[in-house]
DNA sequence: GAAGAAAGGATAGTTGAACTATCCTTTATG
DNA sequence: CATAAAGGATAGTTCAACTATCCTTTCTTC
């Protein structure tokens, strides 16, 4: 098919395409002459994900780039393409400089996470990016006069394990594992949202009942 | 204080203050004469907590002068001002016109999530953002191709109770509703990058588990 | 009490991300 | 062969989030 069709297929505008194929989002079609390109049902596939990460996901350009690029690396192993999703996918965070003043701090906090984490029998990479967001959040919530006990931390991080595992345990099903990986893409991407959701929800749910007792009538909006 | 000290104070450039500001996100100082203001304590805590729910939150401006507005409008209700933090807070999502063609998907995974979020006791608002975060999140992971049984569904919403639960016996500790309030923005936006970055940890060391077996020795970056 | 310095409101300018429109060569088609 | 459309290259647009400038007012110091 060529760019129009693709554009009709997926809903996304022909110059958007043009941009996601200059950003290296999608890889290029198969040139069928000097000025047209062949497009094929991989790409549909691969600009519904990456649509998917930029606007349900919220990832950025540049992220999405990354992670795919990675992705779509075969000279990575196949744990290293499985796990690069992931691990390349949360957002940056600042951390502060070894001269900063305000490092003595968020050395003690990385420490103490990763120290309490090991301790639960989790095993990560001491660079793993989604320990900066942690620090950084943590860090935060005690600027702002509030401490995350350790045994809240503790609460989160065993609600958690499941979840990751039965998700794992979904994604090893696909064999084929350029599947793998964008089962792996899509769901860690996909998730967050359900995830964030549920807890909005429950929240909403759990004071309710407290203001209008167990048995009462649900509230509608 | 002055506007340089409150910078000095809390690290946000002056220009910055200013734009808050202009935007509502902070109150205005005490006016001390035609061109001057004075600002307190207050003001510096409600600065840092809206550069939390910018920087670590990654919320927009508009999103948290929604949030701030209905949490400091005293027309409300307590209940109301608890709540509206956590139900204004969700991301905007697309929702399908209703002559679209997509409404029809769009209303039934929305109806089949209200279903057993309902069956599972919870209760909620029928016009709750969340749910349409929840209906865009999981149309999306099925118009990829990957199914969210409803088994998964009731996992995530399982794991996640007890979270809500713990965090709202947190809240309910504060008794000034103001510092409550507070407490509810805070949490609400700054446990969801903690809750995210502990899922893709645990992802991490359920594949290195599978990948290096559960006895052997941490890979380090 | 005058003069320079500084605060701060109003306004305009800047930056970066994510598109979007135009130009123009090439190529398919009648 | 002429016309029209595809599509790569390039430049322009839009929006959010700041950031810089201007200028009046006020404070301080002599």
């Amino acid at each position: 098919m060529h760019l129009a069709e693709l554009s009709r297929r997926t809903g996304v505008s022909v110059p958007s395409i043009k941009f996601y194929l200059r950003e290296g989002l999608i890889p290029p079609g198969v040139p069928v002459s000097a000025r047209k390109s062949e497009y094929d049902e991989e790409h549909v596939r691969r600009l519904r994900l990456v649509r998917a990460m930029l606007t349900v996901g919220g990832m950025s350009v540049g992220q999405a780039r990354d992670v795919l690029a990675v992705a779509d690396d075969p000279a990575f192993t196949r744990h290293e393409r499985l796990g690069i999703a992931q691990y390349m996918l949360p957002p940056k965070v600042t951390v502060p400089e070894p001269d900063d003043e305000g490092r003595a701090a968020w050395d003690a906090v990385r420490g103490q996470i990763c120290e309490e984490l090991r301790a639960l029998g989790w095993r990560f990479q001491d660079g793993a990016p989604a320990l900066d967001v942690l620090t950084r959040s943590v860090l935060t919530l005690q600027e702002l006069g509030y401490e995350t006990p350790i045994e809240q931390f503790r609460r989160y991080a065993a609600a958690i394990r499941p979840i990751a595992e039965a998700e794992y345990a979904t994604i090893t099903q696909y064999e084929v594992l350029e599947e793998a990986i964008e089962a792996t893409v899509a769901y860690t991407v996909l998730v967050e949202p359900i995830l964030l959701a549920l807890r909005r929800l429950a929240h909403e749910d759990v004071s309710s009942r407290l203001h209008y007792g167990d048995e009462g009538e649900v509230r509608r909006a």
